[in-house]
DNA sequence: GGATTCGCAACTAGACTGGTTACAGTTCAG
DNA sequence: CTGAACTGTAACCAGTCTAGTTGCGAATCC
């Protein structure tokens, strides 16, 4: 039943969208309206984010954040770390009681069982740059011609792709 | 934070528990003993072992729960898909407002990155079973000589390793 | 029939998530 | 220098999940 937080998906959709804004200071406020939630939300991400080194905030009037590296450089797994800092992913249960050779060791042997799952998990996030989803997302470049500053709605007529 | 419940661990720590008892019929009581929990959430956990069809388990007075299988062949996915039966491992955001178009394919995109990575864990975890655990913990082939029936606890002054 | 054992429902406390309000601090424009 | 536009953060909330616990009916064996 549990599942890793949508912080991480927020988290993605916030860089990308900072990565097709770039060079612009964006406030959380214009950032909230696209990932569809609260701007205090986006500013909690972006307490992670900026302590991860991934984006830049400018508070005060006309400040906003921005990307802090180029989105080549930014991998999944960066944001995985940033937002979702738990150092093992499988939670182990209770040390076992009694002297039972199965409760000996059980906890050492899962947690190596479990890192390396973990471990095999992430190595597919840090294959994944945000210039790569910012590409399978709109099909441009990440570098291509920027939009005109605001614009972000389409010409209107193309529905959404959804997978 | 979130985390992977300990239900796969105490999962794993029953099986292998399980295995070095082969041929027994052992109760929940007994299990929590060794797990160090209540012996309903055995049962519990017992329930979803059963309906992946991990073990047998049979009511009434000298009854409980013995592998249903070969320790070989079972394996940490197989316990983490019994008892952890969530699709994705990956929470998406709600769905993106406005027509930008970051907002109109990214969860897509995300599915696609999320899904690999689950995948690459899930490989990790198939990759090892319940024999292996047992090895790993108790230093003894899952086939080698049962031990005297009731006798769990060493002869008392090796400590635990603990990793 | 009585003892043993599972299956399951119901309830609990604790933690985490995402949303919301509120407010102090920072920065800029005029 | 004042006001507007921002961020940062604390506080609170409802919803959900987890693991533990109690209680009881049903199955099974002696």
């Amino acid at each position: 039943m549990s599942t890793i937080s949508s912080r991480v998906a927020m988290a993605v959709h916030v860089l990308a969208f900072l990565a097709r804004r770039r060079g612009e200071a964006v406030t959380s406020d214009t950032i909230a309206g696209s990932v569809n939630t609260n701007p205090v939300v986006v500013r909690r991400l972006m307490g992670s984010l900026r302590n991860a080194g991934l984006v830049q905030v400018q508070p005060g009037a006309r400040g906003g954040a921005q990307l802090a590296r180029e989105p080549q450089n930014i991998t999944v797994l960066d944001v995985y770390r940033a937002v979702e800092e738990k150092p093992d992913l499988f939670a182990l249960h209770a040390e076992p009681r009694g002297d039972c050779d199965i409760g000996g060791n059980i906890r050492g042997v899962l947690r190596g069982v479990f890192s390396r799952a973990h471990g095999a998990m992430q190595r597919e996030l840090g294959a994944v740059t945000i210039a790569d989803v910012f590409h399978d997302v709109t099909g441009r470049s990440c570098c291509g011609p920027q939009p005109a500053k605001g614009e972000c709605r389409q010409p209107a007529g193309r529905p959404h792709a959804e997978a």
